[in-house]
DNA sequence: TTATTTTGTAACTTACTTGTAACTTTGAAG
DNA sequence: CTTCAAAGTTACAAGTAAGTTACAAAATAA
C-alpha cells in the first residue's frame, strides 16, 4: 500500500515516515505543489494521499480540486488551518477526512487503516468485452491489451475512474489538455473519442450531447 | 435519510434536531441503551448511528459492538471520552468517524453529509412512474430512458438538482442560456417545457406563474 | 538523419436541435 | 364576470453539435 505525504514540515514528514512504515505502509513523499503534480502524473499506484493545504508554491485545496479529485485517489487533509468553513468545504468536495495539526499519530493511523480497509478493490473494471486496469493502465479486448496512444489513454483513464458519471467536455479540456482559455479545439476531443471507439469496436462510450461522455458499469 | 441520535443531553438533542432536519434529515433520537436497542429491533431503515458513548444506562460503545456492528449501519461517535486509545479503538473496529464534544455543528454535519453520499448507492430521484440519475444525466419514465435534448437535458437536471424549489425564470435563462441581457426570449422556455412534457407525459413539472418552475419529491 | 507514430486542425456531412412567430388557453385580480 | 398578461401550443426555417475523413505539423523512434 502506498501512501502519498504532501507536507513540509521536517518534524512531521520524520514522525510519519518512522509511523507508517513500521505499520508497513510504503511511504512517499513530496514537499511542494508542483513535485506532486509531477509525481501523480507518472505514477498512478497511490492508495492515499495526506496532504497539507499550505505548502511553498501553493495551496494544496487547489490541488485537490484540480488534479487529485479527478484521479480519484482518497485524501486526508492534514493541516494547521482549521477554519470551520475550511473543513466544511473540503469534506463536501470529497476529502475523506480533516485532520488538524497539532495531531495524534495513533488516531491518524487508525483513520489512515481504515480508509484504506474500505478502499481496498480489485483495479480491473469489466464491461462486456472490454476491460480497464485502472492499476496496471492498460485497456483489454477480449482478454487482449489495445494499443493507446498516451492522450487516448488519459481520455479512457478519465472516464473509467468515473464510471457512471458524466464527464463535461469541460472537464476533459480541463483534465487532459489543462486547458487555459482556448488553445486547444474544442473539436478536438470528438475526433479522439471517434478514434477510441474505432480502436475499441465497441459502444460503451455514451455521447451526451451538449454536455460530454459517459462509460456505464455493466 | 434517517439519522438515529443516541444522547442524553438536552442541549445537543435541540441543536442537532434543529440542524439536521434543516438539512432534510429525519432525525430519531433515544436517550439511553434500552431505548436504542429495542429501536434497532423494530425497525431497519436507520441510515446513520450518532452515538454516545457515557450514556445513563450504559456504555455506548459496547452497544456499537453487540448490537450495531452486526447490523452494518454506519455510526459516529459523538463524545466527550477522548482518550487516544477510546478514539483508536473505536475507529480500528469500524466506527466511520469520531468526534470530540464539545464540537462544531457544520463540520459534524460535513461528516454526515459525507458518510451518508459514500454510503448511498445510487444517485437516482425517484418520483412516481419518472426517476433521475444526477450523475448518469438520464430520465427515466417506467425505468426507460427519455431521449431528450442537450437543451432539454440541461433543464430536467437543473430542476432536479433544485428539487423541492422553484426555479425562477430569470434563474434558467441564466443557467441554462447564460443570460447577457435579451439574446433568447424569455418565451422560449416556456416552449421547452412543453417539449418535456410532452415527452415524458407526466405532470410532475409544476408552473409557479410569474415566477418559474418547480418539481416536488413525491 | 529518416521513418514512423501521434496529435491538432480543417473541411465536410448529417441529422437533429433550437429559437421564434403567431395563435390559443389559462388563471389571478379587480 | 371580465380583463389581460403569463403560460401553453403548434409549426417551421435556420442553426449547430457531433461524427467523419483527410492531412500536415510535431514528436518520437530508428
Amino acid at each position: 500500500m502506498n501512501i502519498l505525504l504532501v507536507e513540509d514540515t521536517e518534524s512531521i514528514i520524520k514522525g510519519l515516515t518512522y509511523s507508517l512504515e513500521k505499520e508497513g505502509y510504503n511511504l512517499i513523499v513530496k514537499m511542494n505543489i508542483k513535485d506532486t503534480k509531477r509525481y501523480l502524473e507518472e505514477n498512478t499506484n497511490i492508495d492515499l494521499i495526506i496532504l497539507d493545504i499550505t505548502l511553498p508554491d501553493g495551496n494544496g485545496y487547489e490541488l485537490f480540486k484540480s488534479t487529485i479529485k479527478t484521479i480519484n485517489i482518497p485524501t486526508i487533509f492534514l493541516t494547521a488551518m482549521d477554519s470551520e468553513d475550511n473543513i466544511v468545504e473540503c469534506l463536501e468536495n470529497g476529502a475523506e477526512d480533516y485532520i488538524t495539526k497539532p495531531f495524534s499519530t495513533k488516531e491518524l493511523l487508525a483513520r489512515i487503516n481504515r480508509i484504506i480497509k474500505r478502499n481496498k478493490k480489485s483495479s480491473i473494471i469489466k464491461l462486456k468485452d472490454i476491460s480497464f486496469d485502472t492499476d496496471k493502465l492498460v485497456l483489454y479486448k477480449d482478454n487482449k491489451p489495445i494499443e493507446l496512444t498516451a492522450l487516448e489513454l488519459k481520455l479512457i483513464s478519465l472516464l473509467f475512474n468515473n464510471i457512471n458519471k458524466v464527464v463535461s467536455r469541460d472537464a476533459i479540456l480541463d483534465k487532459i489538455w489543462e486547458w487555459t482559455g482556448n488553445d486547444v479545439d474544442d473539436h478536438t476531443i470528438t475526433v479522439y473519442f471517434k478514434r477510441i471507439r474505432e480502436k475499441i469496436d465497441s459502444d460503451i462510450i455514451i455521447t451526451i450531447k451538449g454536455i460530454g461522455y459517459r462509460i456505464d458499469e455493466k
